[in-house]
DNA sequence: TGTACATCAGTGAACGCGCGTTCACTGATGTAC
DNA sequence: TGTACATCAGTGAACGCGCGTTCACTGATGTAC
């Protein structure tokens, strides 16, 4: 005697991860409330404790989608000419800077993550050093596990610039950040290892 | 007939300014409550108003009086041999990581910032670009202002370097991410220019 | 095949609390006499 | 020199509001008969 098909509470636990993505990058962690998350998704607050034991929970499993949305597509752009380059100036393009709410997690809510409980600081750690594998593999097929090392500096500076670009309101010098961040990658790329 | 010596309404205000660097990088723009920043300078939320428009106005203030301290930083180690490597270990360094509250407000807040009012964004662009000056001069001292494009390079690799450490939670990898920053500035200074 | 019913995803009001902001007031001060 | 007083920085209670969380309930569903 049961109810609703059985995977009907997993697809709408899932469609609350997914707007909960873009709502927590464009208003913040601590700017999102309950009953705005759940209204994104099509639902009234009363129901959100049947998915999640607390916002801290669903905020640990947004973050832990989100970097894994950010592995699909270091993925796919694996299988392609010329990828890393293309991800590169897709990130640090102008369209990325002015998507906040569909781009990249770390570069929308990096400094509020690090002030987070370590529930929250644990899923973005463990999903980033697998996003940090992902870009090592994009950038060197076939090297071996040394390459996260360069790849958690990629990522450092490609977040840094995207902040820094999204912060500044002059254009010009917007646009420059974001430029300065491909040179920046380019050049650790040509130096010596260690 | 007057009351107070004249000055006396400014001490408090640069007191609740300073007081509140420290406040708002610790716990963020959101996280920081008026009540909070006001016992922080030993005083109570009704004095507030007082001294600022609105929590906007004193958040805007606190940013361009951290970053102010920042060009100080910078100024008193331009004057000193190896400022600039002195600079960029001392702020990759373990040390500046755990000591969120007395740091660089970049490293604190930016994407904040970047979420913000345009007061507040406005005060930062102003202030950041104060210190990209310095920065430059730090780096190549005597060189033209064109020395403020790499500046902010650097800027973005050193802030998104000391976020990414923050937010992991493996003490080898945010090691690691410290030295891959500073291994990125001196790839990036060795790099030719555009 | 048709109907009664157990299930449970979702509703919406309510909880105590802290938020940013307002305001009537207090009381220490330096001046005027 | 001593005192009355105008000033105004600071107090603390209160405002409406949205927060995260709880809970009694509703009502659409698929199953059992």
């Amino acid at each position: 005697v049961a109810r609703y098909g059985k995977e009907h509470k997993d697809v709408t636990r899932r469609r609350i991860v997914e707007s909960a993505g873009r709502r927590l990058k464009k208003d913040g962690l601590d700017g999102s409330g309950v009953a705005t998350l759940m209204a994104d998704a099509g639902l009234t607050n009363g129901a959100f404790y049947a998915h999640f034991e607390s916002k801290d929970a669903l905020i640990a499993a947004t973050i832990t989608d989100q970097l894994q949305e950010q592995r699909v597509l270091l993925r796919q752009l694996a299988g392609e000419p010329d990828g890393f380059t293309r991800f590169v100036h897709g990130y640090l393009s102008p369209r990325h800077r002015d998507d906040v709410e569909g781009g990249c997690p770390s570069g929308a809510l990096l400094d509020e993550v690090a002030r987070s409980s370590p529930a929250i600081r644990g899923a973005y750690s463990a999903g980033l050093l697998g996003v940090a594998d992902d870009l090592a593999a994009l950038m060197a097929p076939g090297a071996p596990a040394g390459g996260r090392r360069t790849a958690l500096g990629c990522i450092a500076i490609l977040v840094g610039s995207l902040q820094l670009a999204r912060a500044l309101d002059d254009p010009q010098e917007s646009a420059a950040v974001l430029a300065e961040g491909v040179r920046s990658i380019a050049a650790l790329l040509a130096a010596p290892e260690r």
